[in-house]
DNA sequence: CTCCATGCAAACTTTTTGCAGCACC
DNA sequence: GGTGCTGCAAAAAGTTTGCATGGAG
């Protein structure tokens, strides 16, 4: 908490009730909740902020590393045809993904790490990074 | 491509021109195309198909396993605090999402699997099935 | 006092749905 | 010929943005 406090003045954010309450109310919950479950939340401890505000503020926590977003942050879904079990690399600067063979990456070896309490139907390895074609463009800038 | 044919056939799904052309666009596609971009592609041969007809089309495809959505199907952006590198346990059943340790799946265990022309950044598992919870009640009924 | 953050409303994007007509089987 | 699929339009859901006000520093 007084981590929050010292880095927010570090990095020039503003300490705003609001910002405080989302900051408290993520770093207590255990189910990764969306903005709207959020929203409900502290809108139980400050009943007048407003849903674009618990936007903004995931997106300011977002950005400074304090919290993080679950799965891929792709604004659409995407759709393939290869049947074959397979991963995917993500790159952070073209968006394109690209398809990565399971090799020994396979379901039973990933799944062998959950506890045997849990029923394990598929597993998915997303990479993301700079793909070779953007690592080049880099290396010649 | 004929085996598509016959697989629509044996499941009672219609052959019209319009799904036949989703099928083969995503099928010869190598960037995992969102629903727009095939709209786009389709239109090129079957100018008066709609995008809703491409949506339809696409979620029967992936109910029969034709075809498969990249990364997580999720409605809304869902976010945590935990700082840790973990990876992700989704419940196919109650949608729950739960953190699953790195362990000795951490990220240059992973990242080894890939060629040495990616720069890779991070890397993420996740796992679907069932959760202890659900799996519990399945048990007892 | 200054400027960033907030709240409100409205726009925007992506996806879903109701309905009438058409096409596949 | 009946049923499911299509196209149109409108709705729904999630998220973003413009603008005037208010509160933190």
């Amino acid at each position: 908490m007084s981590g929050f406090v010292l880095a927010c003045k570090e990095r020039g954010l503003r300490l705003t009730h609001q910002r405080l309450e989302v900051y408290r109310a993520l770093a207590k919950a255990k189910d990764h909740p969306s903005a709207e479950m959020l929203y409900q939340r502290v809108r139980k401890r400050v009943p007048t902020i407003s849903l674009d505000t618990v936007y903004r503020t995931l997106g300011s926590l977002e950005e400074e590393g304090f919290i993080a977003r679950v799965g891929t942050a792709m604004s659409s879904a995407r759709f393939e045809f290869n049947p074959e079990p397979h991963h995917h690399f993500v790159c952070v600067r073209c968006g394109g993904i690209r398809d990565v063979e399971a090799h020994s990456l396979g379901h039973d070896a990933l799944a062998k790490y959950l506890p045997k309490s849990y029923h394990v139907l598929s597993s998915h390895v997303e990479f993301r990074g700079l793909c070779p074609d953007c690592l080049e463009k880099t290396s010649k800038s």
